[in-house]
DNA sequence: TGTACATCAGTGAACGCGCGTTCACTGATGTAC
DNA sequence: TGTACATCAGTGAACGCGCGTTCACTGATGTAC
């Protein structure tokens, strides 16, 4: 079943509309504050094509959502094997800088995640949910990978993952007003704060406690 | 120079837009859609009569946010003192305990912190900013209060801090659309994060690395 | 291959609605003498 | 203490505007014979 013309050319008017929110979000707008004719005049459509592409405005938002969680879990999977054999510190630095990487060109698609994580649609709010946990078990299985690899004793991977989320979006957060010079700077602090997360990892794996 | 009754009325006039905008916001919405009809209603007024009281609605914005930032200081900084004495392990359930109600009984103030850090208004998200840098020091002063009780050497105490807050801005996150039953196990996962962070914090200030 | 009909992406007008803000006004409260 | 005037919190009408959505329609593309 090859497909016709028609079929290709509404996919590439979807694609368009995405786009242009997109484009508007990348300024610095949210989610909520993008009206239907501004979107579709952003695309060069009638405002009242969009619903050929879309039943209405949420179906428009979750879609964006989807892309933007697509785009993470790509960003974030890159390389996660070469990460088993170059051991935890630098694992952490790779880590970090490849949130960074994917914050600095997707800026708009993160604040998206952020806003919508607490934003007013349940769907929203459990899709973008169910995505990062995903990227929390992930990591999980990758910690206890690095852990392995190196002979140690198994750590609390589960916790380590949650943390290292926690802290990375704090990252993402701190960097999204702020100068290049001074993103570089919260970069270091977080690789720091992983570092000691993962050390106090190794030793509570040890039977160490507080 | 005593209150005249115009004064007094127009104060607790002021104070009953305020609350009728917590109260809106209490149902899950967000400061963004409230409107300005809207929170004069609930509020008992003529929609005009809020320009009495704020010169637009972003200043009426402001106001909610400046009041859910003293609300929240006031709840971290309730007992600091104890703290010192009970050791880190305690400190660190008083914490996660503290932030936890805090959450619970302004759920509505604490969205607000967390959308419009990454809102609209560039002076929205500087206020949210510097009142989260304080908590950080603050926190790390107390950090380095209880290491300090202990005799122990100095721990990276700034970082720590940062990464608490992250961890704690996490927990509360991942607490909003959650049953209490998982809350308690959410909070229990975060002191455990944290008590991980500050095993790594010792070691850390004793030399060891990753 | 040519023709007749079906499909459907895109259009422009129109719907009711609430938005934030301005304005001139009212009447109770405050103040000066 | 009483009076005359000033202040100003609260009001209701009105402004222009864009919102999301519906509708009947157009014309290019697709399909069946």
């Amino acid at each position: 079943m090859t497909e016709t013309l028609r079929q290709k050319q509404k996919k590439e008017t979807r694609e368009r509309i995405l786009g242009a929110a997109r484009q508007l979000m990348a300024g610095g707008r949210g989610l909520d504050s993008l009206g239907l004719r501004e979107v579709a005049r952003e695309a060069g459509l009638a405002a009242t094509s969009l619903y050929n592409h879309f039943p209405d405005m949420e179906a428009l938002g979750l879609a964006l959502i989807d892309e933007a969680c697509f785009r993470l879990r790509v960003a974030m999977s890159e390389g996660r094997r070469s990460m088993i054999e170059i051991g935890p510190r630098q694992a952490i630095q790779e880590l970090v800088g490849r949130f960074g990487r994917f914050i600095l060109s997707n800026e708009g698609e993160f604040r998206l995640l952020l806003q919508q994580r607490l934003g007013r649609s349940r769907r929203y709010r459990a899709r973008i949910h169910s995505e990062l946990q995903l990227l929390v078990d992930e990591l999980a299985e990758d910690i206890r990978s690095v852990v392995a690899a190196q002979g140690r004793p198994a750590v609390p991977a589960e916790r380590e993952a949650e943390a290292a989320v926690s802290l990375m979006f704090g990252l993402g957060v701190a960097m999204l007003d702020v100068s290049p010079a001074r993103r570089e700077e919260l970069a270091a602090n977080a690789v720091e704060q992983l570092a000691i997360l993962a050390l106090g990892g190794r030793r509570w794996a040890q039977g160490e406690r507080l």
